[in-house]
DNA sequence: TTGTATGCGTTATCAC
DNA sequence: GTGATAACGCATACAA
């Protein structure tokens, strides 16, 4: 593909006559009868105001602008000066078929921020099938050309991020990531989410309550469940009473029949974490409903965060959303502080919480 | 010149950020006991195979390996005068609270068209609210940062735009735009999908059919205006006897009674243009419920365009949808044409056509 | 086949 | 205050 390339100017002619390049400081500088440091100087907008004529800084800008002058972003960072680009690196699936495995919507809050802070973006678009720089143990290295950069998705080679990190490249993850050393991250707040939802089943009345989670080491499941054994301590429920049920097959193991056992020794809420299939919440709701129950007449149901979307027309479950504009937002935030030199902040973003309509007081609530 | 040389590194002010030293090319050479050059032509991968040893080579890239040689983007750019960067202006809200008016669909199709091509993205947040170059009106001139340019949404200003364009520089709009001489563009073929929706109707047996549009001038108006004529005489159906319905306010003009008057006069098919709001085709619906009509039992119904996500949940409506990321995709490649300094092809896609379920044969369909 | 010499566009230092 | 000038790291004519 490269060869086909045509480069003309190999060494590059003093004045490229053919095209119409991009005018660069030199051009400016003699447009304006002045010398190119001056135009660097000028449009450097250092703080440096009295050591420039007004005269001079004039005559600079207007040709600047005249002739459309914008630095060369490969030649600022060359120069190691800053950019005022934010790379975006997606490990995810980029082009959803199913939108579940978007980026987009972080990247509406990654946006927002980025702007608000006068920083474009850079979608380094390696991430997927058929990239630029999908192969190749060099395929993060693109992102040196912005002054830092965000990362999303769980696959993002370890040891390429960790050279980066190394380097002093400013990085953040969207979503927890501390097995590696070093590496910024902001994520979702599952811990006080998961602890909110069973303070208000508890408020609701309800003293033994079940937690449905995957067979997994996640953060995001493990944050979940220590939020659930939180809320519980939190409520002065005894965490002997309630229970955490883990299990690798929801639909297999979450039967009817398990769950009226539960249901008869005295559990009347039920809370399942969010799955990236959406397995556990959907087994549960499955399981409630062969077995008679209804939500939130008979039991409480709570997801810990959001159904899936093919569930969307069914009754909204409570629980909580991340808030993921937000998260991207924070990791914009912290990127920025990064670039700065500055320290980090706090990487945990609330969840907001979901009064939604699966839960309510327990069949025979006390008062 | 020689006692200059000690000075060290001029252009650099003492704490560059994200660069602690990582190798360079000449790093690898001294190494490899080669010449800087040397190292450049073996990793760079051309396919001037033959021209290097097969022990240089070795060396060379054992070097690298061991020295964890990554090249520098910005060097690398810098030095092949070209960036192989994309940008992406969007004049639409680009941060949704109506996802309606959100260029992601778009950007759907442009990330991956740019992925293919080896193009990375330049997303410039000046289009919205606070953004980096929202004020002042060089605002646009910040995307000469990139080889080239996609521009979304109806207000781009054509003054900027104009002068982007006559400086030569590539620039594709996504949408009609023609008034604006000289900028590339890409768009959707509602003449064709409209004539095509018209065609449907025409098959299924209707021979009168209103189309109901709003009272402007958009090109996506008249377009469809444009194929729904075509449509009926390709169908041979006379145009007299079908109508255009222009209204500004289709909630207050659009009422039962005047549905009523069309159904007495024979009218059997209402075909409704897609708007920004939807007010069209919510208005259309709402009339037809109230004067007791059911589609596609009593009067059959089309929609130009895509429904309001509001009305998702309700019947899918005949139409078509407007394939937003192939209209992305083609946008770049259009763009990549004009970076390569090619000529513009096809600027129109097509839609697909949507059979839905709010059309069928008129009541009294003749066989 | 390999090494030498430049230039890419910027920034920042240092004389003038 | 302003103008030379040296890098930044890499790619490539051209000489050896």
């Amino acid at each position: 593909m490269d060869e086909i390339r045509k480069r003309s100017r190999p060494g590059r002619t003093p004045s490229a006559p053919g095209r119409t390049s991009r005018p660069r400081q030199a051009e400016v500088a003699r447009a304006a009868g002045v010398s190119q440091a001056t135009v660097s100087l000028v449009l450097g907008g250092k703080k440096q105001g009295a050591a420039i004529s007004e005269e001079t800084r004039r005559k600079v800008l207007e040709a600047a602008g005249a002739l459309g002058y914008v630095p060369d972003p490969a030649a600022r960072r060359l120069a190691a000066a800053r950019n005022d680009l934010l790379g975006v690196f997606s490990f995810t699936a980029t082009f959803p078929t199913d939108v579940q495995h978007s980026y987009y919507p972080f990247l509406v809050g990654v946006e927002q921020e980025a702007a608000a802070r006068g920083y474009d973006l850079v979608l380094f678009t390696g991430s997927s099938s058929g990239g630029a720089g999908a192969a190749g143990p060099d395929a993060l290295s693109r992102v040196r050309l912005a002054d830092g950069c965000l990362f999303l998705g769980r696959h993002a080679p370890a040891e390429e991020l960790g050279r980066l990190v190394a380097d002093g490249f400013p990085a953040v993850h969207i979503g927890r990531r501390d097995e590696l050393d070093g590496l910024a991250w902001v994520g979702a707040d599952y811990v006080s989410a998961a602890a909110c939802v069973v303070a208000h089943l508890a408020h609701l009345g309800h003293r033994r309550i079940v937690l449905v989670r995957e067979d997994d080491e996640a953060p995001a499941s493990t944050d979940r469940e220590r939020g659930f054994l939180a809320g519980l301590a939190e409520a002065g429920l005894d965490a002997g009473s309630s229970a955490v049920f883990r299990t690798a097959d929801p639909a297999g193991d979450l039967t009817a029949a398990r769950l009226r056992d539960w249901v008869d020794a005295g559990v009347t809420a039920f809370v399942a974490e969010e799955t990236d299939t959406g397995g556990a919440w959907r087994a549960l709701c499955g399981a409630a409903r062969e077995a008679g129950f209804e939500a939130p007449r008979d039991v409480s149901l709570a997801l810990l965060g959001s159904p899936p979307p093919d569930l969307s027309h069914e009754r909204v479950p409570t629980g909580f959303d991340i808030p993921r504009p937000e998260l991207g937002a924070a990791a914009v935030r912290l990127l920025a502080a990064l670039v700065a030199g500055e320290e980090a902040g706090e990487p945990l973003v609330a969840c907001t919480f979901r009064t939604g309509e699966t839960s309510g007081p327990p069949p025979a609530a006390p008062a």
